[in-house]
DNA sequence: TGATTTTTGATTGAATATGATTATTTAATG
DNA sequence: CATTAAATAATCATATTCAATCAAAAATCA
């Protein structure tokens, strides 16, 4: 979380802005050395965005006006193997076909997959993570039905039993799951226990089960079993993972997608 | 997934626009190199490809064009009478104590409401509004239970049976419900008659039932009638609310806020 | 094939971004 | 209120990057 190499200005400035809403406040000092550019640099950004009205200057620094909204693991993660998650969610997108309804869990993985949907008409989505209807909010094309429940703060994601109840009264012709790990003996596994029951009611709801995962979460386990590997219809990963790991889950019928 | 031999002017642009999508973000070189094409052709590629609006140029380089989402009237009408809303948000928050659970329905002012328990401790929060589950991800000191449905793209809230079954799951101590309208005769009404039976099920709940709105909306009706005006235990208005319909209210029980 | 249009790559003056330097302004302290 | 230290704005220098131009190559068409 150091400085990060040449920026452009418009992605530099977009980023102060962040900083300083973080921070509430923050000196020239501060941002300069965090952007590793000049004084003179930060001025030119806080003065371009002073315009805007996107922050407050004041002698010595900037203070934010508007409040940060929280830096959430679930959206720091989503830097991670972005490219991966990208091209993952993009095919995954494409198995999605016009009139149907998609269930999307949890997971920036599948949050990915949403977002490819954003543009697409007569579609019906199911989820229980807030960050997928963020992304679908105003997508004029898309029904969108968000299960409710519990918020789990951290991921955005709504678990218990008003969730699993819910998910009595709807069906989906394809889910869109993501996981936090994958192996062969020990099947799907996420890392949050009180989420297991939720996920597996999700599994429980039918439908083509797609799962969404990038090369790191393959042959690993973590630490809450939801389901078996065979519970997955469909794998849709990146080409770096384990060659023999793709070829253990085709020799178990289940199809999978290399992007 | 190196240079690919020979492209159409036409399939680059394409594959261009899919490569700075992909990586969020390229340098001119980077893409020349990636496309075996010189700088100046690139340059003409991002040229036409940010005429279209496809691509965001920068100095050295473009970026994936971020759609901002468009502005939803939910949140236009946060800029109607802001100070009132504020101030009544603040007012309504300052009822709710410690321990207590409390239903804060969809609409501006009852988000208000939301904005000002963000840094409060022990509350537990329920609500069908997707802008207040937003505005409470995070507090860590809330638990939040949002209500599941089927989306309202335009308020951002959950409606729907879904929703009313989950409403039967729980209960508050408090239910701050904001109202398109409200009149001594044809009680709360609101403007999306859809939400009707979803709105009788949160007043149904049980409670005290707090209604939150400025004084645009006090002796005015709209089309659809949700509940009766003494449905209503208090109202937080301000103290431009027409002094004759204050005390029709009083005379009926009602307890006024006037802020 | 030959003529014409389109596309591409190189060259060069213009524009932009950044950092250093130096007055000027601001805020803090006695 | 005066002094002083620090921060700012203005100016300049420099290094990239960009856009315009032009010639060569490629594609298109008669």
């Amino acid at each position: 979380m150091e400085t990060k190499l040449s920026l452009s200005s418009i992605e530099r400035q977009e980023e102060l802005c962040r900083f300083v809403e973080l921070h509430q406040r923050a000196t020239v000092a501060e941002i300069a050395e965090h952007f590793a550019v000049s004084v003179a640099t930060v001025r030119r950004d806080l003065e371009s965005l002073e315009e805007r009205g996107e922050i407050q200057r004041f002698h010595g620094g900037a203070m934010a006006v508007r409040q940060a909204p929280p830096e959430l693991p679930a959206l720091q993660r989503q830097n991670e193997q972005p490219d991966e998650k990208k091209r993952i969610g993009r095919a995954a997108a494409d198995l999605i076909k016009a009139g149907e309804t998609v269930f999307i869990s949890s997971g920036t993985t599948a949050l990915e997959v949403a977002r490819n949907l954003r543009q697409r008409q007569n579609l019906t989505v199911i989820t229980n993570s807030f960050l997928v209807v963020n992304t679908l909010a105003g997508a004029s094309g898309i029904e969108v039905v968000g299960l409710g429940g519990v918020l789990r703060h951290t991921e955005l994601s709504m678990i218990g039993h008003i969730t699993a109840q819910a998910l009595a009264e709807v069906h989906a012709h394809k889910i869109i799951f993501g996981v936090r790990a994958l192996d062969i003996e020990h099947g799907l596994t996420n890392d949050y226990l009180p989420e297991t029951m939720t996920d597996r009611a999700i599994l429980a709801m039918g439908g083509q089960v797609i799962v969404v995962a990038d090369y790191t979460k393959c042959d690993r386990v973590s630490t809450s079993c939801v389901a078996p590997i065979t519970t997955m219809h469909t794998l849709v990963t990146d080409s770096k993972a384990p060659a023999d790991f793709v070829e253990a889950l085709k020799a178990k019928g289940i199809e999978v997608i290399l992007v």
